[in-house]
DNA sequence: AGTATATATGAATATCTGTTCATATATTAA
DNA sequence: TTAATATATGAACAGATATTCATATATACT
């Protein structure tokens, strides 16, 4: 085995150096860590999935998880600053609404890929 | 607006109660949570990144994401325990590899939504 | 203007998560 | 068996994240 310039083991070179060329650019890694986080989180994934339905105000959305309309309104700001969601104003409700919607086929995705967890073809 | 038994407040009792028929069932909102924030961290990202472009050691990952070793086997067990990857021995060296091959459609897919965020197409 | 409703927000707290450090285990070589 | 390599693991610490609580804001109604 050999070491590198930045002192770390590494023992299969090549393998480390094909990794790094077909690694993810650092922008992909960070935006999509934030994006499956922003869904990964239960309430929020029940939220984007509720609104992905239809759209929905703050003590809708409380009710719907059994949670304080605080705690709904700070995930929902997230949600907001992060372009998933957005809201409408009538009188003094706030009604929010999805504004990305592909995230559904996340979702879609992720549930198929738990009901059919591993399928291992050829080694 | 009605009061529901719970106590808290719904101003729309019908939204509330078709947001429940369609919300997701309480183990499918655990197993996606788990499963998201399983690929959501950078590390492990671009562990199972790699992993599903060719089988690689504990220390080619370390020497890969620049983090210790065992940093990189934390973060491998919970793989593991998750049967997201696992482990074949050949020696001393223990070569990881993705054992649920469909993790990569749901990295692919999240990019795929980071390049088109939004598109809103009829309101 | 004054009150009520619906929501937002800051600060504090609590919980979860990831890394480090020291140590333990497993395999191989001498 | 002793030493070396590769990895695993427990405990402690640090950082991130979510909720709560108190308070602030915005709109509507009187």
């Amino acid at each position: 085995m050999n070491d590198d310039l930045c002192g770390s083991r590494m023992v299969h070179k090549d393998k480390v150096v094909l990794a790094k060329a077909q690694d993810l650019r650092e922008g992909e890694v960070e935006g999509l860590s934030k994006l499956l986080k922003l869904i990964a989180e239960p309430g929020r994934l029940r939220i984007i999935h509720a609104l992905d339905k239809q759209e929905m105000c703050v003590c809708d959305l409380a009710a719907l998880l059994n949670v304080s309309e605080s705690a709904v309104s700070h995930q929902l700001r997230l949600l907001r600053t992060s372009d998933v969601v957005e809201k409408r104003r009538e009188g003094t409700v706030l009604y929010y609404r999805l504004k990305n919607n592909r995230l559904q086929e996340l979702i879609d995705l992720g549930l198929s890929i738990l009901n059919y967890p591993c399928v291992i073809e050829n080694y």
